[in-house]
This record gives structure tokens, C-alpha cells and sequence, in this order.
DNA sequence: TTGTCAATTGTCAGTGGCTGTCACTAACCT
DNA sequence: AGGTTAGTGACAGCCACTGACAATTGACAA
């Protein structure tokens, strides 16, 4: 079970050379913006040629979704713990609560905390960012759908509900992190509270009618009520 | 309010060469696929200069989501045409339905409908172009969330359900695309039927209990329930 | 220790998306 | 007709990214 019973010389020498392009991708991004940070900047910074660059990572993209990768596998490890009695939106909200709470140690392995919010509000603002962010997104949506399916003992492709369930929590979550990158506290603690009250709303937003109330509001101004 | 009064020779020329491009353009992406084909191809069979084609176009996946771009401002439209009688999640489900009906013509303006819908298969399978699409999607929440909380006369900042509404509205939508695209049916009544399907599952999948018979199901196995 | 093998890296040359600049031409306006 | 303006082409250049080949270095055995 254990993953690592020995890295070499080798493997630990490729994997500091990797932390250490993350680190100082993620710094100059924060500093001057992502598109502004040319790759010659970054190995420059780390002292290794522009293809060795290329070698570690896919592009440019990839080396600012590096500690967003960490987080999200975390997240699914995250659903993969909760007891199944919990139904299925229910463990989903809870996971997200769950990991929130446990991901800190392992992002300070390579990267300050605050960089790695910098970083995600990064994503939030920056056009290209965002797109390659929403379908990666949608990547863990497809994961966490079959685990769902799988908790529940249904067929993903015959069962329509693990997918549908988990587009519903997906949305909202989403709508949560585009809220959250709007507003002005960037801490984790801001995140928890939109995603809860987020989440709180699911149930009143599905209702019929909004109005509870004053159905006076209502009387129609136009012609064919 | 008619905002065709007179285009004018300048006016004409430059509407028919950008929609020759486009034209060029998504034929190219059909017949070899997005990346492999280069600006130069594109512009050399409209015979402009590849400068030209960036005056016209930020980059080269605008001119694949020109079409795109009408398909989204027919349907808000659609949305905006829904009697204020309906319920919120009812009136966008029933602008959809009604959108996929009457917008062929505009689209046969441009481009032949088959290369339309080849384009879309192509968006959600190369995913450089899903990503901005993505991006695209998020960015007609937002009008969705702005035109649904002046339908039922709520704030969209003070209120969030117009946000979360849409939110699981426009989560149900991208899993029925994406099925969509995964499957073999590429007609548009293929695409109605399971837009359909899956947003009756949006009741169901919130359900708490998702297994209503065989209770013995759920003889949990922890220790604390 | 040393030689061999394979993995990692650097160098170089090139492609393709995209931008700034500038001069030229064609459409518009009076 | 003549001046103004918009659209265009040609050219130079930046930057992300890739393929090919040579140089280096860790791994491992003789």
C-alpha cells in the first residue's frame, strides 16, 4: 500500500526540478498576471532550458493547475470516506466540508497556502485560465458521478440520477468558486460559507413559485396573463 | 427599433467577406479537425490576407463559435418571449424547447445546418474548444440569472436563487450536451429528447432515498448513524 | 572502480497563433 | 472633385510549443 518505499536520487532530483517550476510559475503568475509570465521567465528563474519545461508539463496551463490537481484528488478520496448511509448529495456536501479542512499540509508541501489561494482566484479572473479550469471540471464531475453511481449500487449509463445529482451539485459548487473569485474575501473561510448558503438554496430555488407572499406583486402588466 | 436601415457598400462587403470566413473556416474544422488546420488555410480560400482574418476574429476559435454565438442570443430571447406566469426552471426548459424549433433559418443564413451541428459535435470533443465553450456557457448564466430575477422581480445580488436556479438549469444542460456528444445520434431531435430526460431527473435525483423499495438495502454497517 | 545502458537534459531549428506598424486603396461625405 | 476615414496587405517580430540530435548524469552490473 505504501507508494513509497525508496525514490532514488533520480526520482527525488525530477521531483524537486518539478516542485520548484510550480513554485516559481505560480509566483510570477501571481506577480505580474499569466499571460504577461513568458516560459523563459519561469525556467530562468529555476535555471533549466524552456524544453525541459515542456518535458515536466503539457504547457504553460498545466503547470498552473499543478496544486489544483493535488486538491481535487483529494476531494475525490474525500466522497470515497463517507459512510454510505448518507445519501448522495448529502456525502457529496459533506465531502467538500471534509477536505476543506484537511488539504492545508498537503499544499504547503509545495506551495504557501496564500500563493495557492492567489493562484485559484488567478483562475477565477483570467479568461483562459477559467475555460481549461471548467473542463477539468467537468473531468471530476464524470469521476464523481461514478462514484456515486457505485456508493449506490446503479449503472451510470443506465441510471440516469449519479449523473444528474452530481451536474446539480456541480452548478452550484461552480456558482459558489465564480462568486467567491467576485467578491472580496479571498480566505478559506469566505469559500465555506458561499458553497453552505449556496447549497441551502438548492430546495426554495426548485419551488414553483418564489412568491410566498404578497401576490399582489404578480398582477400582470401585459395583455395575455 | 429596426436596426437594418441601410447597410451601405462597406457595410455589405465586410458582412460577406466575415462570413466567408466563418463559412471557410468551420468547413476546414469539419473536413480535418480544429487544430491541424492552420489560419493560413483558412484565409488563403476567401483570398484575404491572414491579417485581415485577426481584424474579424480575436483568434481562431471565435470564428468557430460565430454560429454558436447566434444559437445563444436566439434563446435568450426565447427566454425573454416566456409568459411571466410560468415558474422560473419552467419558462427555461420550455425556451429551450421552443429555441431548437425556430432557429434553423438564422443559422442557414451563414452555414448549412449539418455543418452547424458537425461544429458542436467537434466543440465537445477537441478540448481546447470545449474549455471555451465552457467559459461561453458560464457567461450566458450570468444573463440567464439577470433575466430570471427581473422576471420574478428579485435582486440578483440580494436574492441567490435566480443564480442557483440557473446554476442547476444550466448543470442539467452541459450533462445533456455532453451525453449528447458522446453518443451516435447527432440530430437535433436527439438532442431534444435527452435535454428532456434528463431534466425530469433533476426531481428525482434530489430525493434523499434514491432506493424506494428494499429497505434491507440500507441496514448500515457503521456504528454511528 | 569502472564501463555500459537508459533516463534526463540542453541546443538548435522550425511551425503556428497572434500583434504592431505603415503604406495603400476604396468607400464615404461635403 | 477633394479630403477624410475605414479596411486591407505586406512585413517584422513575439511567444508557445515541437522534433531531432547530441551531451550529460544517475543506475546498475561486471
Amino acid at each position: 500500500m505504501d507508494t513509497a518505499p525508496r525514490p532514488g536520487l533520480r526520482e527525488r532530483k525530477k521531483q524537486r526540478t518539478r516542485d520548484a517550476l510550480v513554485r516559481s510559475a505560480l509566483e510570477l503568475f501571481a506577480a505580474q498576471g499569466y499571460e504577461r509570465t513568458t516560459v523563459d521567465e519561469i525556467v530562468e528563474a529555476v535555471d533549466v532550458s524552456q524544453r525541459t519545461f515542456f518535458r515536466y508539463f503539457a504547457g504553460k496551463e498545466e503547470a498552473a493547475f499543478a496544486v489544483q490537481e493535488m486538491t481535487e484528488s483529494h476531494f475525490l478520496d474525500a466522497v470515497r470516506q463517507r459512510p454510505p448511509h448518507e445519501a448522495p448529495l448529502d456525502a457529496l456536501r459533506r465531502a467538500v466540508m471534509a477536505s476543506w479542512d484537511t488539504i492545508g499540509e498537503a499544499i504547503e508541501a509545495v506551495v504557501p497556502i496564500e500563493l495557492h489561494m492567489r493562484t485559484y482566484q488567478l483562475i477565477e479572473s483570467t479568461p483562459a485560465l477559467l475555460a481549461t479550469h471548467l473542463r477539468r471540471h467537468e473531468g471530476l464531475e464524470e469521476q464523481l458521478a461514478r462514484l456515486i453511481a457505485q456508493r449506490e449500487g446503479v449503472d451510470v449509463d443506465a441510471d440516469p440520477r449519479p449523473r444528474v445529482a452530481v451536474a446539480l451539485f456541480g452548478g452550484v459548487m461552480r456558482l459558489a468558486a465564480r462568486r467567491w473569485g467576485a467578491g472580496e474575501d479571498f480566505s478559506v473561510a469566505a469559500m465555506r460559507e458561499l458553497t453552505a448558503s449556496y447549497l441551502d438554496q438548492m430546495g426554495p430555488a426548485l419551488i414553483e413559485n418564489w412568491h410566498t407572499r404578497d401576490k399582489e406583486d404578480r398582477e400582470d402588466t401585459r395583455d395575455t396573463p
